[in-house]
DNA sequence: AATGAAGTTAAACAGTTGTTTCAAACGGTG
DNA sequence: CACCGTTTGAAACAACTGTTTAACTTCATT
């Protein structure tokens, strides 16, 4: 156990389980997703880590380090998950975009279970504290500028960064709405629309046929009259 | 004091800051919107409103019932300060979309200041509870509805109620991204951009471009190849 | 002036919070 | 085995939480 002072660098994943802290980093996380900071009990988080409630003030410190540990540790764990795609030389900038909607409807959705590490982000991103700027640096911004890249090329260079960077946010809205406000999404539309248009597929079919339509890089949803 | 329990029915607007129960429901909404429902308290609010503690509990039983009713005050309040606009009969859909989203992206962003309204309604949306389903039914489904009928006559009936639902969140989405997360929006443009490129004006014509693109009824914001 | 309901107040309540304390247990090293 | 820094444990701490109490004021009606 006294190994992780010496060895700090590097991914521990071997220990995994077994290291106190990262039980309680984990159990934070979910604790914090789902509560938010506040209302999360240092008490539960112990609890769910079977750990004494010392433990985090061991540790960590106290609760708000213990905060922004489990904030780095989440999107950490997140970003290994669902990795970018990555490309061979030469691919269609349409395939790319397509397949950038899927990957973060993916991460965002999730294709089994609701991923709390993205729940806690969500909380990072809707009211921003100190963890906030090192999630913007090395998680999001890196994938914002891959999204801009690909519009780039598809739009062979036509488009100024600014403009560039107002469309990636359009792609980056439409994904974002099903993950912030997916509850109310839901109270919109009947059931079964939900099984058949807004499934995790479907959707990042249709995010970017709006976009090319919209980039004119394809025929419009509608027929001009 | 005594008259509200008679003249219970109707808008009391002429009171307005003298009544104690506005007052802790205006109070009560600020602090919910700012730290959520855990992290305000009930002595924070007191003071905020200039009144005992006590009377939260002697106008609204406890804290749960005092936050559904701030909820439904803050979105009442919002509804008639920010209302739908009205067309004539005869307007042209292309322009009533163009006010439907600067419509929507006033109501979010507001021109002036952040309206805490916008931000307690958010948290409904984005983690909901009891009040979440009476703020769906009165105030979001209605304006939805609208927008997925302006989005018919644009597209002469050639979409399925489905469709239309799913590009009404389309547009929604990419005006939502800069309510919810506009701190990091912030984050990713330059500050300059945010001027020429982010403000209200400029995001309703752009995001009112981009989806007429989309739809065939204007032409694409690139040139085809 | 007397009555009684409505509104307001300070004080106290019981429960929970983050944090600290300090003694016990552990695990390698001489 | 004895030593020593590291880790764990149960209990206690002071501060704060939502809620309640009971005495007090206000004020229209009798």
């Amino acid at each position: 156990m006294a190994s992780i002072s010496i060895q700090k660098a590097g991914p521990i994943v071997s220990e995994g389980q077994d290291d106190p802290r990262v039980r309680i980093l984990s159990a934070a996380g979910q604790e914090f997703a789902e509560k938010g900071f506040e209302a999360a009990t240092i008490r539960d988080i112990c609890t769910l880590a079977t750990v004494n409630v010392a433990a985090v003030n061991y540790y960590f410190g106290d609760k708000h380090r213990l905060y922004i540990e489990s904030v780095r540790h989440a999107h950490e764990e997140r970003s290994q998950q669902v990795p970018l795609p990555e490309w061979v030389e030469g691919t269609q900038p349409v395939k790319k975009l397509r397949d950038f909607v899927g990957n973060m409807l993916q991460r965002m959705l999730g294709f089994d279970h609701p991923p709390w590490q993205v729940r806690l982000m969500l909380r990072e991103i809707l009211h921003p504290t100190d963890a906030c700027r090192e999630l913007v640096e090395d998680y999001i911004r890196p994938h914002f500028t891959v999204l801009c890249s690909i519009l780039d090329e598809l739009t062979d260079g036509e488009m100024s960064p600014a403009e560039l960077r107002r469309i990636g946010l359009s792609v980056v809205g439409q994904c974002f709405l099903y993950r912030a406000a997916g509850d109310v999404v839901d109270m919109l539309i009947p059931p079964n629309e939900k099984k058949n248009l807004h499934n995790p597929v479907e959707l990042a079919d249709y995010i970017t046929s709006f976009c090319l339509a919209a980039l004119g890089k394809q025929a419009p949803l509608s027929v001009e009259v």
